[in-house]
DNA sequence: AATGAATGAGTGTTCATTCAT
DNA sequence: AATGAATGAACACTCATTCAT
């Protein structure tokens, strides 16, 4: 029983993993059943089986995926560092995610061009960036009373600001190292990207 | 014989803006060579008469829609206001062309997710946005040399900084609004972006 | 155990009673096993468990059907009615036979389609009917000694000629109803029918 | 363009064909697209091309059906015989139409079990035995006249009772067969039925 | 006695594309 | 210049059934 259990938990994962892999990379439309049943090294009858259609599939794999930044972002420590540093560290966490997740990238590209549909479905993902907000809420208050940021600015736009910084570049970069004649994906552009970001940040907020 | 060439041109043009609305709508992937052709009051065939493949249809919207964005850029005129102005004018130019114009962050989102496969496969686009590039270098000297604006910061990244601000808030509105419990696309919080935005971008850019 | 016992008994004879539903509304192609098995709160696997196969299902419920037709014929009485009577009585119990039982009549016509695949192979259901036409031959006997019916009549034929006239009105009412313009289900037209058939079958055998 | 044209219509008309054996014999939902085309010397593709779906294709072939009846029925002539000589030509009309046709029984018998779904969405199909019965009507009106017939018989029941007589004993033959122990496809019970039939008929009417 | 996990072979349908005029 | 006919390969999904405990 525990073996078949854990059987079946191994297959789903798998699956998961797999379909993840796939979607991030061709999108929802371009992806394939059987490729992610191969890759998956099961077949598409269990992906069924496990999830039901291909809508229910990608939505397993965007809750997994939110569900993981979520537990990262739960993870984050930036409370009993000073204002300015703590800002940075949100900001180089925010950056980090993206570089070390393209498949979230990949999945929200495509949930997007969908408007996304999925996300709106799904019970378990609603209101899930909420202690994000709450972070940076209370980072931002931190700041004001420590006269080292400066007033009314909405923690939301904020967020919005950091990431659109990192997402957006990471996302477009193969159209706009295509029109650019520029390799995005090149170390030190990486980083010089990341520390401009920080730098635009920190001249917004700080005042 | 005039007429006849005269309808010739017509059905291609609807022929293509009808891929760009369907594939800026469902992706590559997702869009479908017969609904192209409905919309467009034709025939498969026709659209195989004329772009000879999906790949070829994209590429010749993906084109267009380059070619649409480079002219607009060549129209833009900041050369004759002061530095500061400049900026923010440059800056709503940015915003206004990605509302104004959904269906082009739908073909890039879908562009992206491909890894620009048909961009540089595409010799009419090299070197496409270079002008802008020199637009921005222009008015940073200008700004350096008035005093307005700092020292040292790419032009390059500078752009990316303010396209990012403008482009991630609308192309990702959707899985946004649901996250964040925020109707991105209500038109205070559309005005509220864009003051936020050029704000951000002034406090980088001036001293 | 005895409990135990019981619960299978229960199980089987809930999968038997959809099985016969399914069957008889989508035919055997159009079943599905699933379907069954959830009509019956039961598992697929289970109707596999007790029954071996889709085929063998539908054999044990035709063998069901059967027997209760069966049941019911062995225990109609009309030796005791007069010749004519007793031939109304036959008529009208064959007629709410069908009426009485939908089912019977979905199950036959999906066997009939299938040339009674499932009927042959039943060893079961050999000399099944015979009773029925039994009890026509003494029928006739009686009425032919009595002066009541002519002579020559074959039974068989007399028992088709019943079945026909009900069977067939319901079997086949959907497509009637269509194309008569006439909707054979309500009320006035049932009891219509049944009178006619009556008078049919009356005129026929009586001299 | 005329080849073309023509082939089209064979290919068409080889499915339609095909799909009208298929259908007959296994039932809409037993039927197999790959082995329809496959009946009709064509490809699955094609049948999608010309007929939209399984649905259409049964649509088609039901209508099909149907207006080759319709036509057989235009085209009995009955109006210059005495009436009961037309009476009797009238049934061995309806039988030996369900006897050359047993398609026509597969395929009704596949629809009745389907509650007439097809048959209901198809406008084509509308007011489709109204002459048969006009031509009734007016046969009893005759046979009434001449003193033949007798009076108050209503030709709506009058024609599903000849229609049942023949239909019943085709239609379920396998399992009547089986269960009564006799061969009804057996040359001399098939004429033993036709001639009991016609004479049941013939009891009814006559006075 | 009972059942969750697994599966090979289809199932209706659609895809982008080419043939032949 | 333009188009109806045709197609092979794939598509998401389901079928009846068996394995292994």
């Amino acid at each position: 029983m525990a073996t078949r259990r854990r059987d079946a938990d191994a297959t789903r994962a798998r699956l998961l993993r797999a379909a993840m892999q796939e979607f991030a990379r061709l999108g929802y439309a371009g992806a394939r059943g059987d490729s992610i049943a191969r890759r998956a090294h099961s077949s598409e009858r269990m992906l069924y089986y496990y999830y039901g259609s291909k809508d229910g599939l990608f939505r397993a794999v965007l809750e997994s995926a939110y569900l993981s930044l979520q537990k990262a972002e739960r993870e984050l420590r930036i409370d009993h560092l000073p204002p300015r540093e703590a800002l940075d560290e949100f900001c180089r966490f925010v950056w980090r995610y993206y570089l070390d997740h393209p498949e979230f990238i990949g999945l929200l590209n495509s949930e997007n061009l969908q408007q996304a549909r999925h996300l709106r479905k799904s019970a378990q993902l609603a209101e899930l960036v909420a202690p994000v907000i709450t972070l940076l809420s209370q980072l931002l208050a931190r700041g004001v009373a420590a006269g080292d940021f400066r007033d009314g600015i909405d923690p939301v736009e904020l967020y919005i600001t950091i990431a659109a910084l990192g997402y957006f570049y990471l996302s477009n970069q193969y159209t706009l190292s295509a029109v650019l004649g520029r390799e995005l994906r090149d170390p030190q552009h990486l980083q010089a990207h990341w520390q401009v970001s920080a730098e635009v940040v920190r001249c917004y907020v700080t005042r």
